[in-house]
DNA sequence: CATAAAATTGGAACCTATTCCAATTTTGTC
DNA sequence: GACAAAATTGGAATAGGTTCCAATTTTATG
């Protein structure tokens, strides 16, 4: 005990092979689980196939992380990366418009992956054990959208006095909310994509200044239309 | 099998004893559910209870409902119907106030009752099975809004050519993402009434005639000024 | 009342998530 | 290479939801 050295007590540092390998463990966990969200919904994602798709044994499951819950955290955490990854890339003149790209990089995604979404986002029909999820989910994107308004104030498309966390929160509450039709099967990624945008232009525009409330106004009246007759039809 | 009557192969007519005890277990399995979830939450509602509670074998749930899932549907239709009575006993002017005043008779069903609507409306934090809740939650609720759309437009605080599908769904989804904020204990039920109140005046002003347009503006500034003070106090 | 259909009941059985433990393997350090 | 700490592993054990079944009770009908 005397010889120890500064370490001593705590694990061993992250360079060290043995915490690389419980990173790259953790790594084929969360792999993993990806895949088996897209090949098998999240209702019949069991933490054995989990372990056995990740070469590793149920009890290491559990060593590295503490629950199926966090699991897919990570999971989320890495979507959502992957997200404003694209945002950040996505060539936008402005803010504004920034802001409604980011739903159609979102509709994209969600398009080009429903089973995994559907099976991420969301949680099961009854059951025990789904609110926490939402929260996991929620956290980081009202970070996110938190920080488009305050950009969109500083912009000048916002009011000055506009509070991003209040106008932030609209949002989510809005994605959220589409989200979860889309999820459930009751509109298609169409209406979603339509839907979405339609809710955040009607969120901002009692906060937008003479310069954007045209372009938001437009485009409520475009996105109503387009809506109004498919759920006239439908 | 000749002599047999009209009803033959079908259960027996509804006023039979039998169907009548039968509707009688099933109030209990629901009352007993009811009462288990304002004691121990959703995460702690295990079938089990919920039988002895009704004193019913646990066969006899299985018997009368499909899942935990489809007896928790039934306390959640119950809810619903409570809600709807109490917002038609509100002694509203017009519709756009009977909007409103919706708002707050849910605030306090859910402030007088924070257990049993934590547990009841969202699901848990992983696990295995909670999206079907939100759907069934969904259904009515979205018929109750759509209703409330259609008649501000018949009574002139909507523009004529406004469509209730559209403007219901608007508002159903800011309910759902302030229900889950205050669920996730993010917000506090007087950030709730004041956020869901927002929500909805911001949702309905693109779509006001000039009627109803100034009453909705004053609702927004006087709730954002509200929330932003403590947001930025908090 | 007798008999058949309909329900209830208790219990076994299966599948999950999660925890615990003892045995074993891997890694870090001398 | 030897020794100790750190992880992994397999398997048992607990709990809950759900299904299945055989035995029993209740109800409907003659």
């Amino acid at each position: 005990m005397l010889t120890r050295g500064l370490t001593s007590g705590m694990a061993a540092p992250d360079g060290s092979r043995r915490e690389q390998a419980k990173r790259e463990r953790r790594v084929r966990i969360v792999n993993a689980t990806c895949n088996l969200l897209r090949e098998v919904g999240v209702e019949a994602l069991s933490m054995k196939a989990v372990a056995a798709r990740a070469q590793v044994s149920l009890s290491t499951v559990y060593n590295l992380f503490d629950s199926k819950q966090s699991v897919l955290a990570r999971v989320f955490d890495q979507d959502l990366a992957r997200f404003e990854a694209l945002v950040d890339a996505a060539p936008a003149q402005d803010v504004l418009e920034r802001i409604f790209d980011a739903l159609d990089i979102a509709a994209d995604l969600y398009a080009a992956d429903p089973a995994f979404y559907r099976a991420t986002m969301w949680r099961r029909p009854a059951g025990d054990g789904e609110l926490a999820l939402q929260t996991t989910l929620r956290e980081p994107r009202i970070r996110f959208w938190r920080t488009m308004v305050a950009a969109a104030v500083r912009e000048g498309w916002l009011r000055r006095g506009v509070d991003p966390a209040v106008v932030g929160a609209l949002l989510i509450q809005i994605s959220g909310g589409v989200l979860g039709d889309w999820i459930a099967g009751d509109i298609s990624i169409q209406s979603f994509r339509q839907e979405i945008k339609l809710g955040y232009a009607v969120a901002l525009l009692p906060f937008a200044t003479r310069t954007a409330a045209p372009r938001l106004r437009a485009t409520i009246n475009r996105l109503h239309h387009d809506l109004s007759a498919a759920s006239g039809r439908g």
